[in-house]
DNA sequence: CGGTATTACCGACAAGCAGTCTGTAAAGTG
DNA sequence: CACTTTACAGACTGCTTGTCGGTAATACCG
């Protein structure tokens, strides 16, 4: 047989991956443990040998999502643009890896209310909110937008990006309402422009 | 005795001020059917006579704190001021209702969490999104600013006062934050401003 | 290579929970 | 005063998460 390790990882993978799948289409909430175990093909002894809690899982599966749409999101950011333009840029390409049903139920909707907000903070503040800190960071320190706080306005965003992306997938014409978030982000934004730079 | 309908409000009553005080204290998830029928003295048959599950339970508490806030805000909102002015001071002034930690447990914490943000969301039109709204309406009729979409825009920034409300609660020294986020939203307002009327 | 330790996994079981269901007693009704 | 309707009582059920003693496979050691 294989190592103990292979076994292990790859175990560990089958939870994983019919966690994900079964979070993302039925609701975390509405997967019981059982439903899981059976689509994984995993024993329930084994389950929580890896896992200490149904809590840690959804946790584990909410960091491994949350990291793969940060990944893509910043996959595709265009370069060579002004500090300003680049946080929007991130912003709306955030918002659009985040908008998709399967990611936005595990992200947005179902993992904040499994986890607690006070935890799912602490994980995202390894990726989206890590990274929309240091874009607004950035945009300061160029002398293109003045805050009050950068952590405070980050957080804000953040929320409204998740709100959005609450709204979008919730309507029929995602594209209009697609361009009517982009156009109030880019209003929002201009108020935060410094006075000298606008 | 009382008439059917005395006992009925009566009964009705204890339920929910039993509730509503566990749910701020404890948590909405924490509180087990089971300790909110020992605390508010009544039996598992009157509850569910009342509430046909526990979560319409939780969105009749939840409707309640969130009218009675709604109110209290709407108590102390200053006249006379522009459009603009007015819809910034009540959202202030309901962040400062909310910012309350029983308060913000039930309506932002554990709410979204127990009943889904749909149906919260269905309640909150009623009472602060749809306050919101109104401001938001009268200041884009009023010409003072500019939105892509009143209905939008209102659900953003009850994100941003809601995301507000849990960061002012957990900080220390919630004066300092609550003035940072003042000047963010006066900030971010200021970019809705009509071009013609800053 | 034989024996022991460690690790991955198994699955019956325990305990807590929301919700149900059969009664009962009090108030309303004609 | 019969009869209905309504408010409430509490034992019970079924589901769900987490536990625990046990097993088998790999890793380590002399």
């Amino acid at each position: 047989m294989a190592t103990q390790e292979e076994r292990k990882r790859a175990t560990r993978r089958k939870i994983m991956d019919a966690a994900g799948d079964l979070f993302a289409h039925r609701g975390i909430e509405a997967t019981t443990t059982e439903a899981l175990l059976s689509a994984a093909g995993v024993s329930r002894g084994a389950m929580y040998h890896h896992f200490d809690s149904r809590e840690d899982l959804v946790a584990a599966v909410y960091e491994e999502e949350a990291a793969a749409a940060i990944a893509r999101a910043a996959a595709r950011e265009p370069g060579g643009l002004s500090a300003r333009e680049r946080l929007l840029a991130g912003c709306l390409a955030w918002l659009d890896e985040v908008s998709r049903p399967g990611v936005a139920r595990i992200l947005i909707e179902d993992g904040p209310a499994a986890l607690g907000w006070r935890r799912c903070r602490r994980i995202e503040e390894q990726y989206s909110l890590g990274r929309l800190t240091a874009a607004l960071r950035w945009a300061v320190d160029t002398g293109e937008i003045r805050v009050a706080s950068v952590e405070l306005t980050a957080r804000l965003m953040n929320a409204v990006l998740a709100e959005a992306a609450l709204i979008v997938i919730a309507v029929n014409d995602q594209a209009e309402v697609r361009a009517d978030v982009e156009a109030t982000l880019r209003a929002l934004l201009s108020g935060l422009a410094s006075p000298s730079k606008t």
